[in-house]
DNA sequence: GGTTAGGGTTAG
């Protein structure tokens, strides 16, 4: 008997050859010389006894590897046996559903359904002598033996009798309306779940089961990962407390409370995992076979087409195909339609249509090479569908249903005349609506059907960035970046040590944080640069604006107004006439000192002028170190208004804080003063001194996305000047200017900018009571033509964040 | 408290 039953216990008396060396089944292949080797698992599906002539049999089985590492392998692990002869007799009336064997004697042929049913690529040929079954009964490995003896798959009636305890399912034939119940079954239509009138999303199904019904089943959840997941027909599904009731002469199910959905690969064979967003449910060894049971009873009803989808390469005009394909990038068009760019590795046919859209408004990478642009296609998501595509991210796998190959190209959204020459290019429509099941899925990362065009993708991608070409692309991100050098306009000062990211990751996370970025720089505010300028309150964090000449001239001539006398706490006047050729009537310019100083030999450090116009106090603080304008309105000296410089020292003019300071001019002034600078000055009076800084804002991108920084805190190290140089000295202005022209030469393209190497900070800031994330460059350093000639003086602090 | 949808091509 070339069937051996091998028994428990002591009864056995047969031996397995123990010389035998054992293959998991994924690993063989027709290159194996097959003497002395077997093959070990578990019957998974045990097809009838066929009589081809004469006592002449055949039988057909299928057998899964019952090593649960070999199972994970990419390979098949499950493998269609044919037995021939009387062994196809004898192990028709002595083998099992659920028992275990070992295979010997087998010889290897091409499956010629390995296309259709997924199983191994090869068949296990049992004839011969040589060719030997030991049958190891599943009522020796399990308990629940008995429920499996039998010699036909699983029936869901048979399977009650085990499940009491837990869970009853219903065959679909013996569904009564009005009924709670649980069914398990095979996919035969769905709908990705789309959003109602109502307050819930709905998925739309027709299943059926071994009874052959087909049945529609309604699935309402406000919770989309409530929904069955659920990515080509022939996926199993099992669903708890579904109510069947009556439409239109038919039973149906719809959801009930505390409904719950489970689903399964419907591939023969393959790993039985269930999918579920459900942290507690229950899955036994009964669960497995009946998923198992129901697998085969499909593969062999021909419910599920041969390919889940279509590729690329295989798309005809007009046609409507299911894509699985990764999302490159996206960008909206408008309020009701998206455009998605996406490749599957295979190049269409016919020329497809490109779809214009401004790069900064282009979210994820675009193609990185004319041969990944060539493989890549423009996808319009219409309507209902945004919803869906908006929350996708690129990189993402996707399976696009009902997608609609558009030949000839239409006016498009967002596209004008340039699209004229594009007639006869294919479109990719995925129009509104849900008919024949219109929608996309994320697939996930572990998805069988994705497995191989994640290798295929990555492989292409890898291949290209090795590709000198790369160098000509104006978008290349930073990432690729890496492998090439590129001279970086700026450079990071900072000693954090993190990997670089794109903008579209920056964007992702929320503040505080901070990042290494490479980008480029698309537009920068102000385009005047003294406009950059700013005043800076430590005290109150205010900021303003450095007033220009006229505003402050005209304050001063609006002092002179003011020739009433000085109270006598100043030792020395200096009367001046005024300068000609002046047609004004004769005016005095008074110069005050304190009295004090005068006393301590120091009258000159500090001198007080009343009277002049800003040109002529311009003049005389070139020779002193520190002049203040002042007036004297009620008899007693004053300063000018805080919108006007208070302090004078060389070119340099110095401004207060209107809000925080406390004004006071004493006849003692100066006298406490060790040394005269603008803050021991500023000090002295009362005044709160108001620091300058350089405020831009710079508009980035880096292929993935585009994002507003501001340049600030961190601006006077960037450009190499002081902020209060560069108020006061064309010198410096001019180095800010050619800094901003080298990263942003006036009318380059983006192909002509550098690259920049930016620590980029991320905070948050309140207004109108919203919140918004800012982000401010820090710790970065412009590299200029000769930046060591430009050292930032180190008697400035610098403004802390805004 | 218990709707919504109840498969069957957009029309850009």
């Amino acid at each position: 008997m070339p069937v051996h039953v091998v028994k428990d216990g002591a009864g056995s008396n047969i031996q397995v050859p123990s010389q035998l060396q054992r293959i998991p089944i994924p690993l063989l292949s027709p290159t194996l010389d097959s003497t002395g080797k077997t093959v070990k698992g578990r019957v998974i599906h045990k097809g009838p006894l066929v009589s081809i002539g004469e006592d002449y049999y055949v039988l057909k089985t299928v057998v899964q590897e019952e090593d649960s590492q070999q199972i994970l392998s990419s390979e098949p692990s499950s493998i269609n046996v044919i037995l021939f002869g009387a062994m196809a007799k004898d192990y028709s009336e002595s083998v099992s559903h659920g028992d275990v064997l070992l295979l010997a004697g087998f010889t290897l042929a091409k499956s010629p359904t390995a296309h259709k049913d997924k199983l191994h690529a090869y068949n296990l040929q049992m004839a011969g002598d040589d060719a030997s079954v030991y049958v190891y009964p599943s009522s020796t490995l399990s308990p629940r033996a008995s429920i499996s003896k039998r010699s036909s798959p699983l029936r869901t009636e048979d399977t009650k009798a085990v499940k009491v305890a837990r869970y009853s399912y219903v065959s679909l034939s013996d569904l009564k309306p009005g009924v709670v119940v649980n069914v398990y079954a095979v996919v035969c239509f769905f709908k990705q779940p789309f959003r109602t009138k109502g307050t819930d999303y709905c998925s739309t199904l027709k299943i059926t089961d071994q009874s052959n019904n087909k049945v529609g089943c309604t699935i309402f959840s406000d919770k989309l990962e409530e929904h069955p997941k659920i990515f080509k027909i022939g996926d199993i599904i099992r669903l708890h407390r579904v109510k069947s009731q009556l439409f239109n002469g038919a039973i149906s199910l719809l959801t009930s409370h505390g409904f719950s959905v489970v689903t399964f690969d419907g591939t023969v064979g393959s790993p039985v995992v269930p999918r579920t967003c459900s942290k507690s449910f229950c899955f036994g060894e009964e669960d497995q076979h009946t998923v198992e049971a129901l697998r085969v009873w499909a593969a062999n009803e021909s419910l599920v087409p041969a390919e889940p989808s279509v590729p690329l390469s295989s798309v005809q005009p007009k046609a409507y195909f299911d894509l699985t394909c990764q999302l490159l990038a996206k960008a909206p068009v408008d309020s009701s339609c998206m455009l998605m760019k996406v490749w599957d590795g295979t190049k269409c046919a016919y020329p497809t249509l490109d779809v214009f859209v401004e790069p900064n408004t282009l979210e994820g990478s675009p193609p990185l090479s004319k041969y990944i642009e060539d493989l890549t296609v423009n996808i319009l998501v219409y309507d209902n569908h945004v919803e869906i595509a908006r929350q996708l991210k690129p990189g993402t796998y996707l399976r696009i249903y009902n997608l609609h190959a558009v030949p000839g190209a239409s006016r498009l959204p967002g596209n004008d005349s340039e699209q004229s020459d594009q007639t006869g290019h294919l479109g990719f429509h995925l129009h509104g609506g849900t008919s024949y099941g219109r929608g996309l899925c994320v697939l996930p990362d572990d998805s069988p059907d994705i497995q191989d065009l994640k290798r295929i993708l990555e492989k292409i991608s890898d291949s290209d960035v090795n590709d000198s070409s790369l160098l000509d692309v104006w978008n290349t991100p930073p990432e690729s970046i890496e492998t090439v050098p590129v001279e970086m306009a700026t450079e990071r000062t900072c000693d954090h040590t993190m990997d670089p990211v794109t903008l579209a990751e920056v964007k992702t996370r929320g503040p505080p944080q901070v990042y290494h970025v490479k980008a480029q720089l698309m537009s920068y505010l102000p385009q005047k640069l003294y406009q950059s300028l700013k005043l800076y309150c430590h005290k109150c964090k205010s900021i303003r604006d450095v007033p220009d000449d006229g505003t402050v001239g005209g304050m001063f001539l609006e002092a002179q107004k003011d020739d009433g006398p000085c109270d006598g706490y100043w030792k020395l006047e200096l009367h001046l006439p005024r300068e000609p050729p002046s047609e004004l009537p004769s005016r005095t310019l008074t110069l005050h000192m304190s009295s004090q100083l005068v006393g301590s030999g120091k009258a000159k450090e500090l001198i007080f002028l009343k009277g002049a116009t800003l040109e002529e106090t311009c003049r005389i603080a070139s020779a002193y170190s520190n002049v203040v304008p002042v007036m004297s309105p009620q008899g007693s000296m004053t300063l000018l208004d805080l919108s006007a410089p208070f302090l004078f020292r060389g070119s340099r003019r110095y401004y207060g804080c209107k809000q925080c300071s406390n004004v006071k001019l004493r006849e003692s002034l100066g006298e406490e003063v060790e040394m005269f600078d603008e803050k021991s000055v500023a000090e002295a009076m009362g005044v709160q001194l108001l620091q300058y800084g350089l405020l831009m804002k710079l508009e980035l991108q880096d292929g993935t996305g585009s994002l507003e920084a501001l340049l600030w805190r961190d601006s006077e190290s960037f450009f190499h000047v002081s902020a209060v140089d560069a108020a006061a000295d064309q010198e410096a202005q001019d180095r800010v200017q050619d800094t901003m022209d080298r990263l942003c030469p006036p009318g380059s393209s983006m192909a002509d900018r550098p690259w920049l190497d930016l620590c980029l900070s991320s905070y948050s800031v309140e207004e109108d009571g919203q919140r918004r994330t800012c982000y401010q460059i820090c710790h970065t350093d412009a590299r200029g033509p000769n930046p060591h000639t430009h050292i930032l003086p180190h008697t400035h602090t610098t403004p802390s964040d805004t």
